[in-house]
This record gives C-alpha cells, sequence and structure tokens, in this order.
DNA sequence: ACCTGAACACCGTTCAAGT
DNA sequence: ACCTGAACACCGTTCAAGT
C-alpha cells in the first residue's frame, strides 16, 4: 500500500525564503550591490518580482539575511583551548575573509544597529576580552574598540572593492588605490605618498592583524 | 561716467555650486540620507532638477562635496605647540563631533575610497604618528589603525542615528540601542546584555576617546 | 497557501527648448 | 552661459487576479 508523506514532495523549483537569500548573495557577488534588484533576482529565480514578498518583507531585510549567510562561518564556535588573544584574531580573520569574497557584505554589515551578523561579532569578541583579564569596567571600551576597528576595515575594503569592476583581485584593487595616493600633491600629502608604495606591495590581511594586535596590546596598559 | 563693474552683480538667487551643496547639507540634516533627492534639492532652490546639473556632475559627486564641506572643521591645522597625541585626538574628536551633527557624513566618509576628506584625515593622523616616533615600517599601520577606528566609530553613530528620526539626540538613541540588547537572548548573549546598561548611561564621545587612547598606547609597544 | 505581472509612486539623469 | 521642465529608463513595492 502507498504511504503518503507527511510534506508532499517540494518541487525542485519552488520559492523559499533560502533560495531566495541564496540567489541574492549570487546576484551580489556577480554583479555588486547596485545589480541586487527584484527584478533581476526575479529573473534568476524565474518567476515575478511580486513572488519574493511572500517570503520576504523588503529589500533591507534580504539584505540583512544575505550578509548573516555570508558571516556565519565568521563567528563558528572557536576551536577548543584556543587563547582568548587567538579567538579574538580568528574571528577578526573571518570577517576581514567574508568581505575579502563579498565586499557588499563589508557595507551592510555596520549599515543596520541590528545586524545580527554584528550582534554575534561583538558578543564573540567581548566574551574573549573578558577571558583576557581586562577589568570589568574596560571591557565594553576595548571589545567596542575591536569591533570598530574591525568594522572600519571592513568597510574599507568594500569601498575599495566597489570602486572596480565586481570580482577584480585584491591586488589590482590595492594596485588602483596606491596610484591615487602617488598622484596627490607632495606638498599636502607627504605622509599619504609616502605610504603609497607600501600600499601596492603590503599583504593587507597581515597589516590588518596587525592593527588587531595594536589594540590588544594597548588593552594590558601602557608599559 | 558710470564704470561697469568687471564681473557683473550676481542675483541674490543664482544658482552655483556652493549654493547647491549648502542646500544638500541642510537637505540631509533635516531629512536625513533617503531625503536628498534632486526633486527636492531643485524646490528648495526654486528651481527644476536639470538645473543642478549644470553645476554639479551627478549625485555621487554632489554627496562627496556635502561630506567634503562638514569635515573641513575637522581638519583645521592644529594649535601651535600640540603634541602628537593631542593632535591625533583632536582630528578624532572632530570627525566625532561632525558625524554627531551631521550623521550622513559617517556613512559617506567611508563610501569612496577617494573622498578627500577621508585623506586629509589620514594625512594628518599619518604625520603625527611619525612624530610620535614610531619607527618607520609601523608608521603605516598605525595610522591605518587609527583611521579605521575612527571610520567604524563614524558609520556605527551614523547607522544609530539613521534608525532613529533624523534630529533625534544621542541619549534617545542610545537608550533605543540599549534597549534592543537588554531583550536579547541571555543565554546566546550574555556579554553584550551585561554591558547593555552601560550604553545606555555612557559618555559615547569619551568611550570613543578611550577607544584612541588603546590604539595610541598600543603603539609604543609590549610592556 | 503561494504565485503572477501589471500598475503605482517614486528615483537619477538627459536634453530640446528657452532666455 | 545658464536655466527649464518634460521625458526616459529605471527603481521598490502593492495588489487584484489567478492556481
Amino acid at each position: 500500500m502507498a504511504v503518503r508523506t507527511r510534506s508532499p514532495e517540494r518541487r525542485e523549483d519552488a520559492l523559499s525564503r533560502e533560495r531566495i537569500v541564496a540567489a541574492a548573495v549570487e546576484l551580489l557577488d556577480d554583479a555588486g550591490e547596485s545589480g541586487l534588484t527584484f527584478r533581476a533576482l526575479a529573473a534568476r529565480l524565474r518567476t515575478g518580482p511580486g513572488a519574493i514578498y511572500w517570503h520576504v518583507a523588503n529589500k533591507s531585510e534580504l539584505l540583512i539575511a544575505a550578509t548573516d549567510a555570508v558571516l556565519i562561518p565568521a563567528t563558528v564556535p572557536g576551536v577548543a583551548g584556543e587563547t582568548p588573544r587567538d579567538a579574538i584574531r580568528a574571528v577578526a580573520l573571518g570577517v576581514f575573509d567574508a568581505i575579502d569574497v563579498h565586499p557588499w557584505a563589508g557595507t551592510q554589515l555596520s549599515r543596520t544597529p541590528a545586524q545580527p551578523a554584528l550582534l554575534r561579532i561583538f558578543e564573540r569578541v567581548g566574551r574573549q576580552v573578558q577571558a583576557l583579564g581586562v577589568p570589568a569596567a574596560g571591557q565594553f571600551t576595548a571589545a567596542s574598540a575591536v569591533l570598530h576597528y574591525i568594522l572600519g576595515v571592513a568597510q574599507q575594503n568594500a569601498a575599495l572593492a566597489r570602486s572596480q569592476e565586481p570580482g577584480t583581485d585584491r591586488t589590482a584593487v590595492l594596485e588602483a588605490a596606491a596610484a591615487v595616493w602617488s598622484g596627490l600633491d607632495a606638498e599636502e600629502y607627504p605622509f599619504t605618498r609616502g605610504v603609497a608604495d607600501q600600499l601596492r606591495d603590503h599583504d593587507d590581511r597581515e597589516q590588518f592583524l596587525a592593527g588587531i594586535d595594536l589594540i590588544l596590546t594597548g588593552m594590558s596598559g601602557p608599559r
């Protein structure tokens, strides 16, 4: 006797919140932030723009969900036995790498104060600051400093990526920025011109970590 | 004999780049980022939307100019005899205060890599890092860390302000954020919940400076 | 319950026509 | 040289109508 399945077999191409968010991530990666429109998204999902609104309230919610999705790997629980310092570095690098692959997420991450990914990052950093032995009164300041630094870099990398074609690799992006710096007025911008070459050659991932270390060192107080 | 003036008396209400940028700043302050449209701007200037394009290339250029305008006070040359540390704190505070008054500028500041205000801030910070005696190899990293931290805070304050009505004062904005944090799940967000009260009461300007100090302390190396 | 797609109320930007 | 405002090619979002 044939048994009726409780939940009927879903059509392969049935719409769902997950499929919509996944398609949005693809579209953002391929075409950049301006590429995500409900019409383009609907075309990719072989439906009309109105259908998307059955599963997602509006574009803002869609962007929050897409950002959250690509930042999940950055906020997975850390390895057991990790030092607080390594844990903070791991979260920071996770965010950095996610934004390297999905530059648009760097902009979105700090656009909405209630972005869940942002809260997860802050919580993780905060706990590690606690574990580091920072006095209670200084924990909020220390965790905020790390968070804001991460957000600043994320934002900056997103802006840099936006100034080039989507998919341009990081060395080409840095090269373009270095060219601008090198062309600045020598009288007015001696420092910036002076470091233009470093911008061209440097490992920005390495420098990002060095900045984290600067803050972590600062937390242990003046020598 | 009547003398012809070389440049004819300008009509009081003649359009100019300066008047357009000033009106854009007003509109952004009054109505937020979504309030700046060419139609609304044209109405305020008692002209048609097309007229604006004679003086400004497009909306992006207008936003860059508006952001630049409100950040001029933050990048004026410092007081003579100032220590490098005080000079860095002064620039940072200047940016912080400008964004307090014009939250939209916090978003714009890091949206375009070639935003002139951003370059001026970086140059100023960089020179002071140099004056602080940071070894050449570490100057770029140190200046970048300070810049990114400032941008992160600017962005975050802009996002917070955007979540409320334009013109809402800072304590009300912080109160709203604290309410969200207090409502978080106790199991998942112990740290964030724990600092919610500090968010409500704290002087965020003070905390911003404390973060700057953390980085400055870190620059002088581990104790 | 879920999807369709035309329609609405906007945008930024262009451009022929005016002064 | 500068301004006007209608028109173009888009948007996000809604909603009556379908299945």
